[in-house]
DNA sequence: GCCAATTGGTTGCATTAGGAACCAGTTCGC
DNA sequence: GCGAACTGGTTCCTAATGCAACCAATTGGC
């Protein structure tokens, strides 16, 4: 008989912690490694490189990210010079950040990158499989956030 | 037409790490506000209480921990009563961890909690995709553990 | 127009996580 | 049975994360 259904790894949230922790560590290192980018920074750059000019206001929107973790991801893209701040004409209190010449090129390189990650992940999965994943994926995280707010059982 | 297909939102890697934040902090947060456990420490009492006294080497492997957290909820546990540790005849090194009669008690109340929440949070899924996403998700894991290793491409 | 309330951004602080170094006890080679 | 290599456990130190307080600029009430 199928022992007490208790056992921690049979806890979705436990499974989906442990794989999404070793999801990240796999990704994080490629790009440590490659372009010396922690995950916020990318982030940030994802974001920047495929929509424009953005405040960090709406970089933590687009990111979903603390507005303290993009703030010092932008201050080190700007380090490194892959991104400028502009002035903001309709508001002073913030700028306009949008990636470099050399931001572009990076991002360039690595969105390519980042699919290709993402595609051997997925390789074990066929497309109808991936399309359901994500799915049900997207649905547990809107009932998470649901729970999470209203505390609406 | 279906924009750059390179949007951050899109890749499941983000996905991934954001809807399992939401998870976690949820459960975390329920924990917290009934038992004053943590996550680390609630592991390990689960694993202690499903498969009785353990050293801090299989709550390693049982948790997928890091040892240094798995030491730490241990003596978290010590300290407020809720397992003991006894000596190991074999290995004069380490001690066999086992529940209390609180921790016990407090494990018997905690896991239909448990259950509880995570058919809370999969209440928008009906049985069968339920398993399907498990056993995708332990498909990524598997394969992600896989490249990290071997890097078998 | 001016004061209060709000919001974008920044800094500092407290908590957490992970790694490297370390100690004590065990095992293996000889 | 003795020294070397190893392993479980612990401590210390550094990096990462999140919160709360804060400053500056903007908006809204009157």
């Amino acid at each position: 008989m199928s022992a007490s259904r208790s056992r921690l790894a049979d806890f979705l949230p436990y499974q989906m912690s442990v794989t999404t922790n070793a999801v990240s560590d796999l990704i994080a290192s490629e790009y440590r490694a490659r372009y010396g980018l922690k995950i916020p920074e990318w982030r940030v750059m994802a974001v920047l490189g495929d929509a424009g000019a953005r405040t960090q206001r709406e970089l933590v929107e687009g990111t979903r990210m603390d507005k303290v973790a993009v703030n010092r991801a932008c201050k080190v893209l700007e380090e490194r010079g892959l991104a400028a701040r502009s002035p903001n004409a309709r508001d002073g209190r913030s700028h306009h950040l949008e990636l470099t010449g050399a931001g572009q090129t990076m991002h360039a390189e690595i969105m390519p990158h980042a699919l290709e990650m993402e595609r051997h992940l997925l390789s074990t999965l066929d497309a109808a499989e991936r399309e359901q994943f994500a799915q049900l994926l997207a649905r547990i995280g809107a009932r998470a956030i649901e729970l999470e707010e209203g505390k609406t059982t």
